[in-house]
DNA sequence: CGGGCTAATTGACATAAATCAATTAGGCCT
DNA sequence: AGGCCTAATTGATTTATGTCAATTAGCCCG
């Protein structure tokens, strides 16, 4: 356990100039050094490319741009969403630090999504075609791309299946149960959080409208499930939580 | 144009003892040889194994299997579909003749789906192992791999959209012109074809009931975009058909 | 420090699709 | 050829969630 308040200042610590590379950063455990030997960090370290912080709302790229590099979050959040033909925006993941986006550009070379900062965020660039020397030369790279983009697919499917066949319930408990786990992974609670995300965007990711996600959070806090205060969440009983999410997931 | 005639004997010429390799495959130019050069093509051929046919409904590997290889559909149809942990059952795709399968296990090491034949169908298996190893030499394996791991992630991310913000008789639509399309890759007849998956399935993928099914079908056809037997599907006005999808996709 | 803007909440009502139920129509086996 | 089984269709009714509307509460900026 790294921190034991409710919030962590794990972004606020020098958020933006940690020493600039991956073998020290805090990160590492769970983003792209994962899976790699001591000496091939570094040389993931040398394609990496770490530029100034998104601002709140700014985009990193845009659906329809070209393809060149896949991201990283270092610090703060993004969502990426897509406009279908019909005019309608999606919104189809939500990234915290160590996840990576970007990779479902590299089908048509062209970005499928537009990807948008909730927050000030600080994001390292990795150039795809880096990537792919590094991959052919790394056994160990190749295989966790292989991993990354398998496992994206299958999150994917899980969200078909949530929004396919689960109730609003269950959905947007299956997202806090989502969001405990992925901060206990970064060693932040997993029962104190404030969510990056607007009402709008769950609603929006979640195939709800924001009046629902509104009075599905207010019915969980009457149960005694949460305490919500706008974006801050305390999970006063994640058990019953994954319980409702029926693990819909 | 290979066929004229409204259903295509593709399927019913030959179909597990075509001549055994991806050279002379008349899927080639849709199947995984699409990326690689003729010499890298014979070394594909080498690590692809054919066996006997599937039958209608048997599986080809079941969720949560070990995973070791991905499929090719040579002829036929096949589901996967996943069981949520509410039990509830989710067919996440079809997939017909010279489309990969398997891919979702390759994060886990276990199939995220099960996969099961719609109908009697020739399957080509490669062994993920295999894939690696050629991937690391060609270039073009591992770039391709990628490209097809990306663009399952974009087509997940299409349906999500489907599922999340649009109507039942959009997302029917959207399913027809999609198939009628891939017929036509396969220089099939984009009007007129048969539906391998029962209206259960169709339901299922499209996170509607049967019945729901039943309807916008039948709906369709009075409006005269369709025309139906059972499984037989006659376009009669495809633009109209991506209209009402609202290229909801 | 106050006014206005936006995000969130809450309530009343509408609706698309689900559920329940009955009927029809094939296909298959004896 | 006839009967049975399953898949599909069609209709009547219910329901979860969307839509419309009004209210509240922060929060930023002058």
């Amino acid at each position: 356990m790294i921190t034991s308040s409710a919030h962590s200042t794990e972004d606020k610590i020098c958020p933006h100039n940690a020493r600039q590379n991956c073998s020290s950063c805090r990160l590492s455990a769970i983003c792209l050094p994962l899976a790699l030997a001591q000496d091939e960090v570094v040389q993931l370290d040398e394609i990496v490319q770490r530029g100034r912080p998104l601002q709140t709302d700014e985009l990193l790229y845009r659906e329809g741009d070209n393809f060149n590099s896949i991201f990283a979050v270092r610090s703060g959040s993004v969502k990426a969403y897509r406009v279908s033909d019909k005019g309608e925006e999606q919104v189809t993941g939500f990234y915290l630090p160590g996840e990576i986006l970007g990779m479902d550009g590299i089908g048509q070379n062209r970005y499928a999504n537009s990807a948008q900062a909730m927050e000030v965020s600080a994001i390292c660039e990795i150039p795809f075609s880096k990537i792919e020397d590094l991959s052919g030369r790394l056994p160990n790279m190749q295989k966790h791309f292989f991993k990354l983009l398998s496992q994206e697919i299958v999150e994917d499917q899980r969200h078909i299946t949530l929004l396919s066949k689960h109730s609003a319930e269950e959905r947007l408990a299956s997202l806090l149960v989502s969001i405990s786990a992925r901060n206990a992974r970064r060693n932040l609670s997993a029962f104190s959080f404030r969510l990056p995300m607007s009402r709008t965007d769950i609603g929006n990711f979640l195939g709800l409208t924001i009046e629902t996600v509104s009075r599905v959070f207010s019915r969980f806090a009457k149960q005694g499930l949460i305490k919500i205060n706008k974006k801050e969440i305390l999970v006063l009983d994640i058990d019953a939580l994954k319980r409702v999410a029926s693990l819909a997931n």
